[in-house]
Order: structure tokens, then sequence, then C-alpha cells
DNA sequence: CTCTACCACTGCAAAATTGCAATGAATGAA
DNA sequence: TTCATTCATTGCAATTTTGCAGTGGTAGAG
């Protein structure tokens, strides 16, 4: 069932990201040109917009996959589970995967990392399908506990909690850190959101006189 | 200490800005090219760039004030005053400003909203200026509250309060409603960050038998 | 007033993006 | 095999964006 076709868009598809990300490591994002990366893929310039969006969904070409497997996992909430544990379970499935996959293409992750942050488009780029992914995912959430939920409170619920691993997230990772820090602030984060930030005052109450818990400089 | 020089900038920022939106709400966002506003502005298109970064940029043009209302909010931490409560006094504030400035603009707000919600370049735009503001936020928050918080819990903070009240807003801005509603909704959701999504349960526990708060349908 | 440094404005060129329309290869039915 | 349909590919033109360099007016010192 695998057409000729089909086989062939798949082949110029690889090729074009091959391609792009060859190039944007060795020369950087904006000094690679479409006309270049085209060119190696033997395709027109205009052919390339039929594949992707823009030069920047070159760098997330590998988005949907995490979507399903994030929308499979809420629908299979288990029975009696709360909508809190199934987020948790959520955001837990997600440290995996993100060690998996990037254990496959490490330096891809890396280099991606790098670009998103010194290009402000990758951001944008980066946000808006982060943005796009949470609304699908607050509908899914609402889905599988419309008895615990309703609309407001599974957006809300989604925001929370990915609001706030990625921007802690993404606040340090201006500080060069390595994989396992990062999986560390996220989780934190992660729990911050799921007790509440009123928790903040008890929680700082008992540490004052103790480390401030994963600090640097 | 107005050099003409200046006076003659804010003019044509003015008019740019005026044409702009003049435009935008008669021929919509993407029918509206550049060459159409700048000459509506007496000025020439490559100049237009010198006043913004993009055509988006007309639609925020005074996002900087806010900002700074902002910061001086969170600087302006009274004594005692926990983190939380001064979040929560910063959405409050928040929303008192949003009906303030609508008031006085509101076709324009209306128009702001509408033009987000059907370009996706716009609502990519407004995402990288409240992903900034909020890193910005975190920041200013961790100097107002150095005891309680650590960068990490200031942006997981941070990042959860306005996910929260982001998602929940956005996801409704598709149902089409009313100020007030929109301003419950966001209500509702800081409230939720808040207290944690842990706190979920409970809330819903007490909650089944009766009206689910604030459904439409 | 004059001179000089600065700065807003502009055109030009390259690159990114997108709609339109034509072409030709791949596919499936007869 | 042959024919009609589908669709990937392409060129072209318009628009958005950005760096470079030249022009002319503005501001401040003398």
């Amino acid at each position: 069932m695998a057409g000729l076709r089909e086989r062939k868009k798949q082949r110029t598809r690889r090729a074009l990201i091959d391609a792009a990300l060859r190039l944007f490591a060795r020369k950087g994002y904006a000094d690679t040109t479409l006309a270049e990366i085209a060119a190696a893929a033997e395709v027109s310039t205009r052919t390339f917009f039929s594949y992707f969006n823009g030069k920047d969904d070159l760098v997330f070409h590998d988005g949907e996959e995490r979507m399903e497997r994030a929308l499979a996992l809420l629908a299979g909430r288990r029975p009696g589970e709360t909508a809190g544990a199934l987020l948790l379970r959520l955001v837990e499935a997600g440290f995996g995967w993100a060690l998996e996959d990037e254990a496959l293409t490490f330096e891809e992750a890396e280099l991606r990392m790098r670009l998103i942050m010194e290009e402000p488009a990758l951001r944008a780029r980066a946000l808006l399908l982060m943005y796009d992914s949470q609304l699908k995912l607050a509908a899914a959430l609402r889905q599988a506990c419309p008895d615990e939920l309703d609309e407001v409170e599974a957006a809300a619920a989604v925001g929370a909690l990915f609001g706030a691993v990625k921007l802690a997230v993404m606040a340090h990772l201006g500080h060069e850190r390595s994989l396992k820090d990062l999986q560390t602030t996220g989780r934190r984060a992660a729990e911050l959101a799921l007790d509440g930030l009123r928790a903040l005052e008890t929680r700082a109450a008992g540490r004052i006189p103790v480390e401030p818990p994963g600090m640097a400089s």
C-alpha cells in the first residue's frame, strides 16, 4: 500500500529536514536561505512550502507524534483517577518521552534548544505550537473527566500546569544546564502548580533557615 | 523639552497606528498592505520599519505601559505580603486596567480580539509578548520576595497563574462572550491556580449535585 | 550665524511567504 | 493498454521584512 507517490514524498520530506538541520548547525538559522535548503533537497523553493509552513517548521518537524501520545494518554484515563493525578501522570510520561527521543537524536535536541534560544521567530513558533497543543489537551482532559471539570477548569488546569513547567524550564535554559537539571526544574514547577501558589507560604516557612533547593550561583 | 524632531516622530507614529487600525477594521488584517498603511501616513514603507518591528506590532502598540504598571505593582510589595497575595493583587489590578483602558478604547479592544482570533501570526505575536512579559514578571517577583521564592518557584508561580488565566480566557474567546463573562472566567482560572490542581478533587466533590458555575449552553 | 554631528527618511536589493495557474507524472478504472 | 482523474511540482508575481548606503533637515557648540 506504499504507493510510489507516497514514498517519494516521504523521501523528499526527509531530504528537506536533513539538509536544513545540517545547514542550520553549520551556518546558523538566519544565515541559511530557503534557496540553499531547497537546492540541497533537489526541489524548488516553491515546493518547499507544500511540505512545511515556513522555515521555522523544519525545526519542529516531530511535533505531531508527541501530541498524539499525549492525547492517547488522556483518553486512557484509569477508572477513579482524578484529574490532578491524570495530569501528573501526563507530565511524568512527557519527561520520559523527552529522554527517550532525545537519547536517539540528542544532537538534534541540543541544536533545537540552541536555535530556539537565539531566534525570536523560533521562540514565537514554539510558543504557538505549545498554545495549540494546550487547547487540544484541555479539550481532551475535559472529555476524560466530564464529571470533575467544566470547560473553564479544564483549560485553567492545563494552562497552569504547562505554564508553570514552560516558564520555569525556559527561564533556566538561559543558565546552561544539563538535561537532568532541567528535568528536576520542570518537576518542581509541576509540583508547585499541583499544590497551588498559596502553598508557597507554608513551603517557604519551613525552608528559610536551610538551603534554597537547586540554586546555582 | 519637546523638540521639533520628537513631536514630528510622535505624530507620524500615531498616524501610522490610526491609519492601520482604520484599514484593518475596514478591509481586514491580511488584505491591508503595508504600502497602503505607509501611504495613508505619508511615509515610505521602509520608514515604517523604523517605527514598528512589523505589521503585527501595530496591533500591540500599547504593550509597554501595562508592563510598567505591573512591574511597579510587584516592586511595591507591602510588608508581610505573601507572594501568593501579591500575585492575586496583580491579577485583580490587571482586570481593573483592562476595563479602564477598554472603556476608553473599547472598539479598539474588540478589534484587537477579532484580529487575534482570525490571524495566527497575531496569535503568535501575542503569545511571544506574553512570554517575554512573564519572564520579566517572574524576575520582578523574585526581586520582591527574595526570602520566599527561588528562581524556579518564581517562574513557576508566574507561569502557572498567567498560564491558567490565558488558556481559560482564550478557550472561551471562541464562544463569543461579554467582557464581564471573560473577567469571571479569568478570575476563576486564577483562583484555581492559587488553590492548586489537587484542590480540584474536593472542589468538584462539593459541586456535582448543583449547577456548574458559569456554563452557558 | 556657521559649522558639525546626528538622525529621520528614503530607495534598493535580498530573502521569506503565499496565491494562482500550468504542467506532467502517478493512479485507478475500463 | 488506454483514458480520465488526482496531485506533486513549478514558475511567476505580490507582499513582508531587513541590511546597506545616501540625502537632507535638526540641534547644539562656537
